[in-house]
Order: C-alpha cells, then sequence, then structure tokens
DNA sequence: GACAGATCGTCAGATCGACTGACGATCAGC
DNA sequence: GCTGATCGTCAGTCGATCTGACGATCTGTC
C-alpha cells in the first residue's frame, strides 16, 4: 500500500475536513471490528444493544430514534440480535402497534463484557493525543453535533 | 427527526467515539453536500480533482492511492469527471499501461472555485469550536490518522 | 360507538460506495 | 523472447441506507 507517499504528499488533503473525519472513521471501524470479533457483534449492534440496555425498555423506533437509524434499518438490526438470542421483541401492552425489544440475560451479559473492549479500544485509540486532550477532543465532536444550526 | 430526543437521552451513545465520528462525519457531508451543489460535483469528486490539480501529473492508481480508494473505484470516478469535461485521461508515454490523468481548463477553474466553497464551508462548520479550537481539532485529527501503530 | 387520519413494524426494491476476481495490454528482468 | 508483475477495466457481490407500500393498531372527532 502506497500509504507513506499518501501521507508525504497528500497536504492537499489532510487539509480537508472531509478527508480526515472519513479515514479517521474508517481506521476506528478496523480497530472497533478487531476489538469486537470475540464478541460475534459490530459496533453497530453493540451501539444497539446499549440503547436497549439502558433503564427503560423502549420501543423499536424509539431505539431508531436515538441511534439516528432509520426504522427500517432498525428491523433488520434487531433481526439480527434476535436471532443470536440477544434482545427479545414482545408487543407491548399499551400499545400494540409498538415492538417492545428487552435484552436478554445473554444479551445483558455479552453487552457488558463487549463494552469493555471497547471502551479498552477507544482509549487506545486516543492514545496518540494524550489523556486531557483526548477528553478535549470527544467533547469537541459532542459539540459539532449538538450545536447544529438547524 | 427525533433528535432532540436522541440527545437528550443518548448519553450511553454520546460516550462513543464510533457514534460521535459517524454523526459529525453525516453531517459535514449534508453541509458539503449543499455547499457544493451549485458546481456540480460531490465532496469526493473535489478531492480527486484537488489531488490531481497538485504539481505533477499522476497516474489513476497514484491518485486512488493519494485518496485511499481502490484502483476500482478510481475508474469511476474518473470516468465521471471526465464525462462532465474536467479531467482528461491520456495513455503514459513512459509506460503505457498507465492513465495519466489532468485537469482540463474547466477542471482547473471548477477547482478553485469549489475549493473557496468548501473552505468557508469547512470555517462555518467548525465554528461552534473557536477559531484556535478548531485548528487544534484539525491537527488532532491528523495525528489520529498518521500515528497509527501499524 | 364508528370513521378518518396518523403511527408502528415490516417488506420489497432502488441506490450508493466499496471490494473481489477476472481479463487484456503493457512493462521489466533474465 | 519468456515469465511474472503492474495498470486500467469490467462484471458481480456485499453492506448500509432510503423510499414506498402494506396491514395492524391507536387517537381524535362527530
Amino acid at each position: 500500500m502506497a500509504e507513506s507517499g499518501s501521507r508525504a504528499t497528500g497536504d492537499v488533503l489532510t487539509q480537508r475536513l472531509g478527508y480526515l473525519l472519513k479515514h479517521v472513521q474508517a481506521r476506528l471501524a478496523e480497530e472497533s471490528a478487531r476489538a469486537l470479533e470475540p464478541f460475534g457483534v459490530s459496533g453497530r449492534e453493540l451501539a444497539v444493544l446499549a440503547v436497549l440496555g439502558e433503564d427503560r425498555p423502549i420501543s423499536q423506533l424509539e431505539g431508531a430514534g436515538k441511534l439516528g437509524v432509520d426504522r427500517t434499518t432498525m428491523v433488520a438490526l434487531v433481526d439480527r440480535l434476535e436471532r443470536d438470542g440477544l434482545v427479545e421483541r414482545r408487543r407491548s401492552e399499551l400499545d400494540r402497534r409498538k415492538n417492545v425489544v428487552a435484552l436478554t440475560e445473554r444479551g445483558e451479559d455479552l453487552l457488558r463484557r463487549a463494552e469493555d473492549a471497547r471502551r479498552r479500544m477507544e482509549r487506545e485509540f486516543l492514545a496518540p493525543l494524550g489523556g486531557a486532550e483526548a477528553e478535549w477532543f470527544l467533547r469537541a465532536l459532542r459539540l459539532l453535533l449538538a450545536d447544529d444550526s438547524r
């Protein structure tokens, strides 16, 4: 791979926010895949588990809203997790249009263990920045996401 | 879109580097699309133009290497730009396996104007961070991309 | 109560980006 | 002049996303 060359001459690119974000994200995705591989879930799926594992049980649509994915995407995501016995769908008693999705015991367990691995991976990923700066970096990202003028 | 709800309860998510990067990138992509829409090129395509517009003419594969895209992806990218008369392929005289891709005058012109728009858009996008911090943010991204331990 | 309009989950289909594997043309080393 | 590698191309695949439609269900209004 001509990666070294890429960095040597790529000034035009490493000035670009789009390029940087995309490739940093791609690299993180690789690390994430490696770190989560023993658990048999992707980063996306782990995020779904994390959202569903919060305090109260929520519907598919609510989960989709939090995750920022389409409701049709959520169907496939929950399908996959249910097939692996990590979550359970049941019809809501209050509103029978809704599927309430809850973690199974296996799901809870996997969530805990995989989250540890993810946290370790992220810490290592941000290590080049140094501790305080890593925290700052996360805050900056949160800021960019929150304060969109729309 | 239930974005506000997403932020209110999404603590589990806004702690996640993967979630943050993905969604910040998505938001930037939207802004980028809007900013470049008058020019008829996508952010990807503008990046290709920028790489090809550097000092010396380069081959498709070399360009692909810099951009970090597959060589088969590069074919389609250059196809599109050539169809619009922004670049020209010609066989290299030194190595006739290679396509040397160069900007046309139209391509040069569009590159200049669209790059201005992109720079403005990025500055505005990073505005919530404040000037010095925005610069710091870019440096952090570059660092994460450069210092991968591999 | 019954009906109209909205909401939720589901599915089929389209799109888009990226990759794999193959191919012909060309180059480089022996 | 051969053999093996490289470059560009194309076809096919895969994953993630969205659109549009549908049935089931809820809510508000008369």
